[in-house]
DNA sequence: GATGAATGAGATTTCATTCAT
DNA sequence: CATGAATGAAATCTCATTCAT
């Protein structure tokens, strides 16, 4: 029922999916769906909150662990388990991201809910390892804020424009690698700064 | 009316918005809408198609006049010119430039449109422009179309965060001298390379 | 479940009660209520019945002891006796009498069987308890059809108005005795006739 | 419309008629009604308000100007006109009567609504009529209050009874004149006393 | 050419009732 | 014998679209 309904919203959007869609393809009937989650609106919240939770506390988890576990990664070791850990659990969840990317879209207390929640677990997790690069001297001169900003709008490009806008399943290691060069260097050559 | 609907849609989106509600705020029947457009979808396109139509035209139009007028530009300057120049665009057109990003989610059709047109349009003219400053060795030794990949994501990401998730009015000048300095050279420190 | 299915209908009325709300109301399962009593319907008229059967037995069968048990009785002690009594009947049962007269108006076949039901019950006692009074010279003379009627409109409009329309759980002697004194003689002023 | 949902709420009740009953008895779709009144709810005080305003305003109007207009009026006389032309007033208007006695049963807030507005007024007219019948001898020595809660209470039973208990289209001046008998004298024999 | 009342198809939601466990 | 998940029919309401004026 929750699956079913995932991808619906997902393909067509949850305003342009009627309960009837969602009772057809999860083989049940109308009332059933209603008297499960009371409202349409109740059904994709029930859909986004674990993903949410998962999204954002997997992330800040793993980065923790990770960087406390292994004193000797590189900044660029760092970029590239990190991307590669999101790209997996997003393409296990692509159906639930382009949900919630879509929605986030057209609802602003979905929009303002999940950039609370997003301010208020990045930061002091990342902000943690940024500074812990720039002290190895691995990392540009810039304030924390301003290199997570930076990486997260680039990020968020990288995975939005593959996972929802060109409808991929997957990522590949080319491409995370091509994203972890970016990030490191830019689009400039070095060899002429 | 085109105004009115262009500004609702921006705000509630396409399929939360009722025909009575554009009528309302244009100031004009529902009747006089539908003798115009026809459809509610032709009412959307006709807010959405010129301004793909400038959007992309200007786009490489301003790109290669400047790329054949000035022999002397470095590739930042162009970085910071295009960006500068687009910003420009998309703030006085926040609203449509809102719709269309919201509507491309929700609507297939409409994406591929959009795909469709930017891949007719970006590499002609944008392909001509990056080779010319590998040429002059300004440019990190990737394919062409691997530079346009990386900038686009990073631009498109720059601009739907700023004018759609963040519903903001503009851009200022140091975000887009950021915007430059990280495409030039990424968050990696140059001296250690 | 009676119990908890009266209190709701009475204050929310019968078609405005779920049978989910009478399972929660009253502990047990919506499965229970329809195994019990078959349909929604079923289940008002277990609660409407025993207490119609009271209200016109009990009363009819008071009335006859009492006015063949003490000759002595006037009119006014009479009145003020069986008043006293119904009243305090309807505040015991005061939640399934507001129940019966809200369905009453919105149930033409309930109101026709109570219609029905009174006129079968009523006339045959209280004629009998009229004409003994008429005798006796303590009554207006007016046939006894009209003496019931009379005093049927107005303490049906006493006791109507006290427990459903102002909700009141009780009802005073104060009020009893004003309700005797106006049967008794109207508003006007006696002395002046 | 208004008139074909007056007589379906009076003779099913308001939350036994659909949307579609009214829409086929009235000859227009579904829609229409709802672009008219946008909810049931409002259908509903569309159909109650202008009787409302009429019900209590007319008779506080008449009461005053005959009150003033002819000093020789007896109370009898006064009966016998106020009851009349309200009994008139009614069998005019008797579904919409019907309809706002069956609701204000089930509807909490139109019983307080009304109470309300009855408060507001009828006392202010009817005490000044009561304390200059009671100036003249006319009427029994109870307080003003007490007079016009006797015969509220009568009354509403009187009228409710016929025209929604029994389902009449009028009453006669029969019955008209026996009311006014009964609130004159009440049913104890006056020589008697 | 503009209007706005009317429409009817379809959306969400409610609920009495059934039935497998 | 009680349960509660599932149902489907029906209710309220929304809305793009049409059409007579």
């Amino acid at each position: 029922m929750l699956d079913a309904a995932t991808r619906l919203f997902a393909s067509q959007g949850y305003a342009n999916t009627s309960s009837a869609e969602i009772a057809l393809a999860a083989g049940v009937s109308e009332g059933t769906i209603f008297k499960h989650y009371g409202t349409k609106d109740r059904l994709l919240l029930a859909i986004l909150q674990p993903f949410l939770g998962e999204l954002f506390q997997q992330m800040t988890k793993e980065v923790v662990r990770e960087s406390f576990s292994n004193r000797t990664l590189t900044l660029e070791q760092f970029l590239r388990n990190f991307i590669a850990n999101r790209a997996r659990f997003l393409a296990e969840n692509r159906h639930v991201f382009r949900v919630l990317v879509k929605e986030m879209m057209y609802n602003d207390e979905l929009r303002d809910a999940v950039k609370a929640y997003a301010a208020r677990h990045i930061p002091p997790a990342l902000n943690l390892i940024v500074n812990q690069f720039k002290g190895k001297g691995e990392m540009a001169d810039l304030p924390a804020e301003t290199v997570l900003n930076l990486a997260a709008t680039y990020l968020g490009g990288f995975f939005v424009s593959r996972f929802v806008f060109m409808d991929r399943d997957d990522i590949s290691d080319e491409e995370i690698e091509e994203a972890v060069r970016f990030l490191m260097g830019g689009i400039g050559n070095r060899g002429a700064s």
